[in-house]
RNA sequence: GCGGCUGUAGCUCAGUUGGUUAGAGUACUGGAUUGUGAUUCCAGGUGUCGGGGGUUCGAGUCCCCUCAGCCGCCCCA
């Protein structure tokens, strides 16, 4: 038997109802921020994302499907998405004004890497970016947008955990001293780290190995080495997080795994997750843009996983919300054709409704309409018809009434919206 | 890419030191009730035991390979 390629999955059914409730939700809460949706190809030239997430990552060194075309084109399936939505910016001329330019995307990005719970080769992002402004009220705006929408899909006592990691400019002078304070104590620090403090030094700071977090005790912090315009940037958005009362924390060891960030990176941390474990990340990322051929414009954005937050939404929730449909169930040859026309109308009168056209037993549509969580059904008989009624079931209760079919539309509507004691 | 664990019915799982004809619950189908669902009663498929090879008189069980999933590492969402 066929089935799906290893890290490849097909979504449907109770998981893909997740799905498609947390991209409603993204569309709703990013467009009332003045967001506009970008959607970028899946392909894109190896270039973009050697020049943007960093020829040193292993994203681009090992977990990039990376192919040649029959054109001879070096081509990657995206690994992430903010880098084609600044390539698009920079070749559509999008950020030529001096207006900030606002995305969002959702979509499937592809790495080749190890599965686990969650984790899949084909996963999918949401994410948003703000190009070409370089304040802390751009971020708390981007944060603040970010709250509402998980708020909005009820996850609970979120905390933004925040840190800045500087620019390029001032980096330097923040590796010395950590190596300095590496060299002192490089024997308590494990393998891993030895290695990341030659690739990515800032990476040692986030080591999960437990003798290193406890050998990092007293280690130099980032935000004590920033120039002087970051490190105002970085109190001003405390400030600000403070008077929007957005809760967060301050992290020291806070970095991020992309090369292209500065100064603000954070991460959200909901009580819904397990310890540690973050939601989502982003943060500052102002040199990309030029680097990667561009206008010297700032950005920021951050990306969440679609799988994993369906998955803890359903974890914590349950059953995502839907509009349960209705059913009407004919009787006979006669009813089946009544069925079908008034089925038409109130299916433009925008009830959701299912139609029973199999045509057997009450009985076996009756069960059908049970497996499938129907909570009321319509029954049209010969004798429905004659009296100009419709039999109608509530199958919580069991209880049963009769409508006049002109009302029938009306009456479904009033359900869906809790209004149940009609006058009749 | 490295280390470990798992794979039996649609689902959740039994299956003894290798033993003859593969099990339970649930779901599903038909009937008791031809215009009334979840409960009850009766009757019934439930299956290439993940796939391939090997050892053996005999393999769901032991060995090798492979595929898929899970857990850790690397990394990250």
């Amino acid at each position: 038997m066929a089935q799906s390629v290893k890290g490849m999955r097909d979504l449907f059914g109770a998981e893909l109802r997740w799905f498609q409730h947390i991209e409603e939700t993204a569309h709703r809460v990013f467009r009332r921020h003045g967001y506009g949706e970008i959607r970028t190809p899946i392909l894109e030239e190896l270039d973009v994302f050697k020049r943007s997430v960093g020829e040193s990552s292993d994203i681009v060194n090992k977990e990039m499907y990376q192919f040649t075309d029959k054109g001879g084109r070096e081509v990657v399936m995206r690994p992430e998405n903010t880098a084609g939505v600044v390539r698009a910016a920079i070749q559509h001329k999008l950020l030529a004004s001096n207006d900030p330019a606002l995305f969002y995307y959702i979509g499937p990005q592809f790495r080749y890497e190890r599965m686990q719970s969650g984790r899949y080769r084909q996963f999918w992002q949401i994410g948003a970016e703000s190009f070409g402004v370089a304040t802390p009220e751009s971020e708390a705006e981007s944060l603040l947008m970010l709250h509402s929408f998980l708020t909005d899909l009820g996850l609970k006592s979120l905390v933004f955990s925040i840190n800045s990691v500087g620019t390029p400019e001032s980096r330097p002078a923040f590796h010395a001293a950590f190596r300095a304070f590496f060299a002192d104590r490089s024997e308590q620090f494990c393998e891993d780290c030895h290695r990341r403090l030659q690739s990515n030094p800032l990476r040692v700071l986030d080591c999960k190995n437990e003798n290193c977090q406890k050998a990092l005790t007293g280690h130099p912090v980032l935000t004590d080495h920033l120039d002087e315009a970051s490190a105002r940037h970085h109190a001003r958005l405390k400030v600000l997080l403070t008077e929007l009362a957005l809760p967060f924390e301050e992290n020291p060891r806070l970095v991020r795994g992309l090369d292209y960030y500065t100064r603000t990176a954070f991460e959200v941390l909901s009580s819904d997750l397990g310890a540690q474990s973050a939601l989502l990340g982003g943060g500052r990322y102002d040199g990309l843009i030029k680097q990667m051929g561009g206008p010297e414009v700032p950005g920021f954005g951050w990306a969440i996983g679609l799988d994993r937050l369906a998955m803890v939404l359903q974890q914590v929730q349950g059953e995502a919300p839907q509009q349960a449909p209705a059913m009407l169930i004919p009787l006979g040859e006669r009813a089946a054709t009544e069925a079908l026309k008034l089925a038409r109308r109130l299916w433009d009168a925008g009830a959701a409704l299912q139609l029973e056209t199999r045509g057997g037993a009450l009985k076996k549509a009756m069960a059908s309409a049970n497996r499938n969580g129907i909570q009321t059904v319509l029954i049209l008989g010969d004798g429905e018809l004659d009296g100009g009624t419709i039999t109608v079931k509530h199958m919580a209760t069991g209880e049963q009434e009769s409508w006049p079919l002109g009302e029938v539309a009306a009456r479904l509507a009033a359900i869906r919206l809790g209004l149940r004691d009609l006058p009749s």
